[in-house]
DNA sequence: CACAACATATGTACTATGACAAGTATGAAG
DNA sequence: CTTCATACTTGTCATAGTACATATGTTGTG
């Protein structure tokens, strides 16, 4: 399933596009290796949260603490349904509801030790698994990772919060 | 595993470990990138298939058609699990269980025509994707990515299926 | 043929997720 | 102080995924 064809668009003479061509099928493959180094940071995790579990673990740990509605928002659950989701995830240590200090009927989630931890595991092993890729390079090579990645990800930009949250990351 | 501490590791002077703390964040914020890139790809999917439904889609795409017990295997389940896990995916069309040729106790399951669909929809979009970000860069830009991602992917190497599918990807 | 090994399907059960509707407390507006 | 909106929780239900034990049909072997 080499689709090249559509994938590109209409821009300029036969060298840039040549050119297109090599950078899409880098990043498809190197995309691919991403995708192993996430997966083997993760799995360790995974029989301690599941993923949608996770994405919490994530959220709380970009925003700090969130009331609940918020945080039910941010995954794009119903209210109702993430009540007992945070039911599952306090019985498992990882969230811990604390009554607000604005509201008496705001509850507030915020990570546990042990949450915290969780995150931090895949976090670290995140970077344990690249600084492993990366060991092996000469100088010349890591500056042209450090390069190459540089511009994609200014390219790219962040994901949005909602977008990388489809996949629980 | 590593040194954690430092995650990069104890190997050389001041302007090497330098490099290499520099490609690790270009290539975790390029990580971070490309999540948003394949999570974008799967989004319009998700309300077909379930992600462990993809993955499925995945292997058989790689694989060609298998046997029951093999494809459990590959996505790590129980066999007794997978037959009615593939009732759900042949209720929703995606897959399509044959009687085997070689004995009548084998069960092939290929993709459907909507299957086969669906898991181009996700492809050909995380081609677009890509070529999305990178169609407003410069040539030297794409060269640059290009030489990065292809040093990366090479030091990485191809996840193992068994890897990416703790994602479903 | 009889019987063990194999490939799959089914009975049963549990957890996770998630939706809708209704209930409960709290806060705010009049 | 009433009334209404807000923020959560709970009741109820449905579906997906997974497991273990068991049944059913099929092959291969002695």
């Amino acid at each position: 399933m080499k689709n090249t064809t559509n994938a590109v668009g209409p821009s300029g003479d036969a060298r840039t596009r040549h050119r297109d061509d090599a950078a899409l099928e880098s990043t498809l493959t190197a995309s691919r290796a991403l995708l192993g180094v996430i997966a083997r940071s993760l799995a360790p995790v995974m029989d301690t949260v599941t993923l949608p579990q996770f994405r919490v673990l994530v959220i709380l740990s970009n925003f700090g603490p969130l009331r609940m509605g918020e945080l039910a928002q941010h995954v794009g659950a119903k209210q109702s349904s993430f009540s007992r989701f945070a039911d599952r995830m306090v019985a498992g240590g990882l969230i811990a509801r604390a009554a607000s200090p604005d509201s008496r009927r705001e509850v507030i989630i915020s990570l546990t030790e042990k949450g915290e931890r969780v995150y931090a595991e895949v976090t670290d092993a995140r970077r344990r698994e690249i600084s492993l890729v990366l060991q092996d390079l000469s100088g010349p090579d890591l500056d042209a990772v450090r390069a190459g990645f540089e511009v994609f990800a200014r390219a790219a930009g962040e994901p949005s919060a909602d977008e990388t949250l489809i996949l629980g990351i």
